[in-house]
DNA sequence: ATGAAAGCGCTAACAG
DNA sequence: CTGTTAGCGCTTTCAT
């Protein structure tokens, strides 16, 4: 492996001038930086980002930590952080994590080896304690999500999100002002302390005020945001027998398995059976029917994310937990009856 | 921020013994384990990954350059690969690169900060030359794709992919069987050497061996792989007002993305225009109509991808360029005329 | 403008 | 079983 230390030698110079080189220092002779840099290309220099870290000081650069790059959801966001992140000083590394693994050791690890200014959560979890956070010891903000399950005082974290709560509230309001009353939910990940459980108590809260009542049997879980599983979920809900006129599913995934599921089993989607989603994923404005959805601001989600970020670290802020609002987008998958 | 000798002082050992128990070797007395464990959970600690690449020797560890999480055909690749490392007893470093970055490039750092064993390439470009690669000093292959353009020969580089040519090829074929003669194709990313060039060669071979002239005005280009300007270069294609009873997406989102532009202008899919895909991603067996595609073997080509670089690793195997099928999925958006 | 030298936190011989 | 010590490759004072 070529080090520092051969390009030293065989430029004949020292370490110390062929890393001023390397970092673009100022204090050097153009007839050494010249002859340093030919040397490094002609040997295919690379440097060891490791020993960087370790030697160096605080870096400028922040670390995202996600977790379920298989949700299109998450990966959009991730464009659009790294978007973001463009316009400022900062670089980002990015450390994609296993489904089982923790968020919060992976982002104190990251954080140690890089000398991170900060931190950026996506697909975390919703109930952290002061202890867990407690290894963090630089700025972070969740972000898709807040901590609603927890007990984190506000002024020790940072969250840039939607109310989950309140916009399913909204969307299966929509629903019912369209004249819905027998609304089946389609959710998942059923565990509790979910996004599933948040958005389930939207769902309830607007049927109760609506003076519907819940039907156990509209409820319909299944284990995770996949398409093959929600299908099958939504398969299982209509073999229920059980009447109803509109689904709400908590997802554009899983809003799009239930219509496929509706359509094959001879429902029309709006005609028979309405279905409503919420995020907003690309690809659910260009089905057939386009998804009637409520759209998650993904763009100012990650604009505000490395904003407030960017702000705490900078002493610009303190910690805060900024809640966005969709956008309702009448597609073609609901009608009023 | 806590170290190791931090630990080594509190517990009344050496750093020696404390690295000896954070890294499980046997050759520590019960008692000094026990008082470090306690005291490292104690403080917090979090070892220094940096700090330990730089000292440690080769690390069981491969990585994974990865561009373009954007698209949805990587991102399901991207689980595949994670599923079937875990089987084995190598670690994942994963490194999302931004799609200007040069992945040879990102490899090699990330190969000597982390001394990696090999690296898995996916999202490169299809022609390196000698020289590229010569700066990687470890095993590698590239998924999914092949050095079509490229200049290396067969012995230095490794790859597990379709034959793009000859499946779009098949596809194009596929149409004519069923009876159709004027057959538009959508293409991305029209600079040369890319998977569009090579899957525009097949349906040329396609036409060509059919005896069908290939008409300049149905081959319709947009700019990438995205949903918003594949449905622009649609209706762009549909304005053209030359009449086409089939289309052959190169890839699953833009065959999406046609089909919506198709209906939205009034042509049923399949009724009036049939339109056929590569890739086989999840959702597109989900939309209305089942979209009809050459489904890569997602699994198997990440299987065989672990498989090869630990082979060669391991030195059971040698470079090698696999190439596996595609499988026809007959979906609903085709039908013979 | 340049070099010598002291670490960054950790691992791995090497001696005991 | 345990401690001492010499680096890993690089950055950064501090002299010169």
């Amino acid at each position: 492996m070529i080090t520092i230390k051969d390009i030293a030698s065989e430029a004949g110079v020292s370490v110390s001038t062929v890393s001023r080189v390397i970092n673009n220092r100022p204090d050097v002779s153009e007839v050494a930086r010249n002859k340093v840099l030919e040397v490094a290309h002609k040997l295919n220099y690379i440097p060891n980002e490791s020993a960087r870290d370790l030697a160096g000081t605080q870096s400028d650069s922040i670390g995202l930590i996600m977790r379920g790059i298989g949700n299109p959801f998450f990966s959009e966001m991730f464009g659009v952080i790294e978007q973001s992140m463009k316009k400022t000083k900062y670089s980002l590394a990015i450390n994609q994590i296993s489904s089982t693994a923790n968020e919060i050791q992976a982002g104190a690890e990251l954080a140690r080896a890089k000398r991170l200014s900060g931190l950026i959560f996506m697909g975390g979890n919703f109930a952290y304690t002061p202890e867990m956070i407690s290894v963090l010891d630089i700025p972070f903000v969740c972000c898709t999500y807040s901590n609603k399950f927890g007990d984190l005082s506000p002024e020790i974290f940072s969250s840039v999100s939607i109310d989950d709560e309140a916009e399913a509230y909204r969307a299966v309001n929509a629903l019912i002002d369209y004249g819905h009353k027998d609304i089946a939910i389609l959710l998942a990940d059923t565990e509790d302390q979910s996004i599933s459980e948040l958005r389930y108590r939207g769902y309830c809260r607007a049927l109760k005020e609506r003076g519907i009542k819940i039907n156990p049997n509209l409820v319909q879980k299944t284990t995770n945001f996949n398409l093959a599983e929600a299908y099958q979920a939504t398969i299982h809900l209509i073999n229920k027998e059980q009447e109803f006129t509109a689904v709400f599913a908590i997802s554009d995934i899983l809003a799009m398995a239930a219509i496929k599921a509706l359509h094959n089993s001879g429902y029309q989607v709006p005609g028979d059976v309405s279905v409503i989603g919420i995020d907003g994923l690309n690809i659910s404005e260009f089905i057939i029917p386009t998804l009637t959805s409520l759209i998650q601001p993904k763009l100012e989600i990650g604009r505000r994310t490395v904003e407030l970020l960017l702000d705490i670290i900078e002493q610009k802020s303190s910690n805060q937990q900024i809640v966005l609002e969709t956008e309702l987008r009448l597609g073609e998958s609901i009608r009023s009856i």
